[in-house]
DNA sequence: CTCACATTTGAGTGATTGCTCAAAAGAATC
DNA sequence: GATTCTTTTGAGCAATCACTCAAATGTGAG
């Protein structure tokens, strides 16, 4: 009997959650995690306790990775309806194939996937979607304070359609794969981010 | 051994529908279909085959009914962009008890589940998807002959928006389980096509 | 009523599911 | 080197999965 060289916890989490992100909660198998974090059913339940938790795991990293890169993203930018208009337009471009190729995002397809047997992976996804989109309407009242928002707008409003937008240009680049018709629609909704903007002193 | 009345294929056809589209093709066990079409195992796979047969049956099912739906819509408007828009806005509505809830698109639920398993049913969900594209742009080239929509439109562009839009506001609306902000959403995105209007002979 | 046919039945198929645990293997301490 | 502690192993658990089929039951023709 061999034994493998002990688990990295951050490397088995990352394993996961890809997996997860691509297949879902129902797909994935125990079978599936085994080959992909290449630990055997035992060490899984002695490091996650359970499929579920695993899970839980998973979409935790993946909302933290999700606000910190907004967080760089808005943190580099001068403008927030430049950074914002950029972020859109980051899911329209082809990515290369080292890349991670654009998905849907993993809360809103646990949120759509999960069923009634499982309300804790649905009410844990739309909590941190309501976090994300607390964070989009702190960058529109930023850009009110900054002078380059019109204070007529509603930030939560602006939040709640900034939200949609990601989510519709997301599914379109999954389903055709990065398409032209993706970075034609990501820049249109980038567009309409830029349009937001006032023009000063008029 | 007591037999019950012979099965209603189009009742039938609609319960899997129905419960295919709330729980999704992998969640969803053969006893769920049992006891939703009142049939007994045997029965269900002289009547369809299988699982996944079925499964496509109803998605084509689905679409024939979303494609009639609209065609209803467009026969009985005058104006094309108002028909749209007001196809956006009955998404944003609160349901009655007794209506359908609006959730999210079952194409696009299907294409977002689908697994490499079962490549058809990703397969089969595109097309569809494809198809109401199409049909979008058919709208938006009669808006220009009618003269209602400028020339300098490209109607294939306005239809994967107007794709988009729809997808986003159905996700918001399953999600919140038709909140104001579905309602607010829906109205944002119906003013956008309004918007496309051109003002006659200016 | 009798017979041939069509349909439903439901116990049961092998495979797979998420998961457990006693034993083996390494690491740490003395 | 002996002992203790931690971690991995992997065969195997009960439950469930999608699915099958011989027998039971209804239906229609003569």
């Amino acid at each position: 009997m061999q034994r493998a060289t002990p688990y990295n916890r951050d490397d088995a989490l990352k394993a996961a959650q890809d997996l997860f992100w691509r297949k879902g909660y129902h797909a994935t198998s125990l079978k599936d995690l085994e080959a992909a974090l290449n630990m055997k059913p035992g060490s899984i339940y002695a490091a996650f306790k359970s499929k579920h938790a695993l899970y839980l795991n998973c979409l935790e990293r993946y909302f933290q990775d999700a606000v910190a890169d907004l967080e760089v993203r808005m943190e580099a930018a001068p403008s927030v309806l430049d950074a914002l208009a950029d972020y859109l337009r980051a899911f329209g471009k082809e990515h290369l194939a080292s890349e991670t190729p654009v998905r849907v995002c993993m809360l809103v397809k646990t949120a759509l996937d999960a069923t009634d047997d499982e309300p804790e992976l649905r009410e844990r996804a739309q909590a941190y979607l309501a976090n994300m989109r607390s964070a989009f309407e702190a960058c529109f009242r930023k850009a009110q304070a900054q002078g380059e928002l019109s204070s007529d707008h509603d930030p939560a409003h602006l939040a709640v359609n900034l939200q949609a937008d990601i989510t519709a240009i997301r599914i379109e680049a999954q389903q055709t794969g990065g398409a032209i018709t993706t970075s034609w629609l990501a820049n249109r909704k980038a567009q309409d981010v830029l349009a937001l903007r006032q023009t000063p002193d008029q």
